[in-house]
DNA sequence: GTGTGACTAGAAGTCCGTT
DNA sequence: CAACGGACTTCTAGTCACA
């Protein structure tokens, strides 16, 4: 299991639940929770390896709790 | 609710998963998930912002799902 | 056995744009 | 609306000597 493929879990499931939330474009989420819009991009296409506080911010913008938004990830 | 108090919730879960799971010494843990033993000592005072593959290696080290290494976290 | 400051290489994260 | 690239600044990864 690479470390790609974890990255790939997370961004996913962001994707999976920023659309599930009604976010239908990268760039107003982005905004939402105060990151880039490459950036976000980035981490959906498993590019990006985020920090903690990043993790926690996204999750905060969706609402849910840092462990739902890694809960995907084995 | 600030980043600095995410990063201790985080660190004071790990310093509490690693006692529990018997390692008593920072630096058999960190050699074991192959990391440095002051890295995984800043991580535990809050004082650095891992990235979601140290977060991965680190519960993988454990034993844990990611989800539950940062279940802490609000 | 752990906390800490300091350090360098490289990655995180932003901002501009094009496809 | 999203993927992608380049150039840029800020910060982390990883390590060390020392308290």
């Amino acid at each position: 299991m690479s470390e790609f493929t974890h990255r790939q879990a997370f961004g996913e499931h962001l994707r999976h639940l920023r659309q599930e939330q009604g976010w239908s474009s990268q760039e107003d989420f982005a905004h939402h929770v105060g990151l880039d819009r490459t950036y976000i991009s980035g981490i959906e296409r498993g590019r990006r390896n985020p920090t903690l506080d990043i993790i926690v911010k996204i999750a905060h913008g969706l609402q849910v709790t840092p462990a739902q938004l890694v809960a995907t990830i084995k």
